[in-house]
DNA sequence: AATCATAGGTAGAACGGTTTACCAAACGCC
DNA sequence: GGCGTTTGGTAAACCGTTCTACCTATGATT
């Protein structure tokens, strides 16, 4: 059997009340003496509070929650990284949630973390047609009282989208400068494989590409632009389409499908970046040692993990202060994979 | 406030005993209609029992906890997604802890969890240079009557190592796979580019490359070994000295590795598999898509993930129970990273 | 009428802590 | 000697469950 704090109690002769507060350290009157004799029998019956115990009187449980998509995917993975590294940082731990893009789950899970008595919960939900899940995730969170926060995946259901603090990236501002470097390059007919369009991240990515069409003078031509699903199949297939359509370069809404851009144009023996040039999104670790080393534009998204965990411990520690979201703003890295085009 | 069991007892004007009964459907003699009112109730007041308060009394908290090297490596990230996946059917949570590859975190974190009151840990130690932490680990995981499972990494510590079942591959014979496939291709310099050499899977592969080499009467020469340390950028360099030596193919003991060597490769014009072979280690899902995608030896890591789970939950269900440790059969993906040499 | 089953249900002690209100002894002071 | 103050410490309620041992009707049996 675990010590308890009634072993130390018996051991030291004094009442379980005292043994509690030396060891909570509360600033309560006990003697010098005492409060040696208690930790010095802490430490010799090696004692570990029963965290049960203690949440079930202090109602807190040093638990976060993380909901994410897909585990596998290395941008993903850095975000839990830095989450987790945070939360024991903290004191805290993190339970991990893989829905498997499957939005159903998102409140499943939810729900399970919620009955769990977690003391906040990191969200980033899954790519649903229909909002209504993340919807249904609003709303439970809504009412229960504990802090959440969005992170990645912007949701806009009325006035439930800014009820949430959220941690994101600035995927406008990103998709502007993925295609602003191109036209700098001097390319004009530029394919877009854009994300799911059910994503808000996907839609302000393209919009960001459009200004930068725009803003060079070119007018914006609907048939260039292909929706993909970020993966790296979605970009192998129809990069195809766009490449017969004669473009010189592509800019992929994430690193996943540009490498399916660099699969097909490896498959046609189109050189990168002298035929074609291509542009990720997100810059995972990998792009670096890829065939082309990859143009991407890179999100923090170790840095989003430990944000949106102090945004929750910040709003646990003051739950009446204001809390504001943060948006982190992405950063172009010039590779190997763009170049000028017609050479 | 969260509705409690009184709620319940209060609205259906049943005694708390009674409820919690009905609730738990311990077979006792409680009355239909009173099941039925107390099942309406705990709908209508949306109760969820406190976990905290069950924990307490039953000394189960319905999580396990998940230490791994690096949640980043898609390797180790599939290992979490089964783990999670089987841990979320059997109705449990997993905590998870990433250590950086810093075997210091591994005692950290199994500390934490047992504080935490896990009901078991899976544990993928991090490769240490002396052996002192893993050994750490078990003693306290030893003392402290849950089950832990060691997976991926197996350790070996005189009489320790075998008091903890065990989900891992069968590197040995992986890496007499990987061998035996160049072998059979007609290579007879090969290189092999090991991972760090205090991680017994990396030995274990070295003995099965070493294995077929014999076998096919081949002197087994270490010059052409080198330790690596399972990241990229050693598959990067080390390869380097190896197609200097003259190789016509590598062995890479794992895919990480293998894609330092493409680079490597395609940095000096080495065209793969025409000029230089290369056998990976892992089958990531992403090695699918690589220049010249890559040949390996499969490794079924979400599969190791369950069934780690499965193994701890089995020896909750029946303590008394021998366990038994699982070894999976890795097993050789051929792609286009390999042909016979000399063309 | 006395005895015994049985069905239906409850009281109350855990579980291992936290925290507040109170207590007793010793001390200082006039 | 009476009174206030400080010092050091404790009793006990409470958190929300679980579960065993017991209780009380009611009907059946002899």
């Amino acid at each position: 059997m675990r010590t308890t704090i009634r072993d130390i109690a018996l051991q030291t002769g004094l009442s379980v009340s005292t043994v509690s507060l030396v060891l909570n350290h509360k600033q309560h009157r006990i003697s010098e003496e005492s409060c040696d004799r208690v930790f010095k029998a802490a430490k010799e019956l090696n004692y570990r509070p029963n965290q049960a115990a203690v949440s079930l009187i202090t109602k807190r449980t040093n638990t976060l929650g993380l909901i994410i998509p897909d585990i596998t995917n290395v941008f993903f993975a850095e975000i839990a990284k830095g989450a987790q590294a945070r939360c024991q940082e903290l004191g805290n731990s993190l339970i991990l949630c893989n829905t498997n893009d499957n939005p159903e789950k998102d409140v499943d899970y939810v729900n399970v973390l919620l009955d769990r008595g977690v003391d906040g919960i990191l969200l980033v939900t899954s790519v649903s047609a229909g909002k209504s899940s993340a919807e249904r995730c609003l709303e439970i969170l809504g009412r229960s009282e504990k802090p959440a926060v969005l992170v990645d995946r912007e949701i806009n259901v009325g006035a439930n989208s800014a009820s949430f603090p959220g941690v994101f990236s600035d995927n406008e501002h990103g998709g502007y400068l993925a295609t602003k470097h191109l036209l700098s390059l001097g390319h004009s007919k530029i394919g877009c494989i854009t994300g799911p369009m059910g994503a808000q991240s996907s839609k302000h990515r393209l919009f960001g590409h459009i200004r930068a069409l725009q803003e060079a003078g070119l007018a914006f031509e609907p048939s260039l632009v292909r929706e993909g699903s970020y993966h790296t199949e979605s970009g192998f297939r129809l990069s195809g389409e766009l490449i017969d359509m004669g473009v010189t370069a592509i800019f992929a809404c994430n690193d996943m499908m540009a490498y399916g851009v660099c699969r097909q144009a490896a498959a046609r023996g189109i050189v990168i970046p002298k035929q074609l040039s291509v542009v990720g999104f997100d810059d995972l670790p990998f792009s670096e040692f890829f065939e082309a080393p990859l143009t991407s534009v890179k999100q923090p998204a170790y840095d989003m993990g430990v944000c949106a965990v102090d945004k929750i411990a910040g709003i646990i520690a003051f739950p009446q202060e204001p809390w504001e979201s943060t948006k982190f703003r992405p950063q172009l890295i010039i590779r190997k994979s763009t170049l000028a085009p017609g050479v």
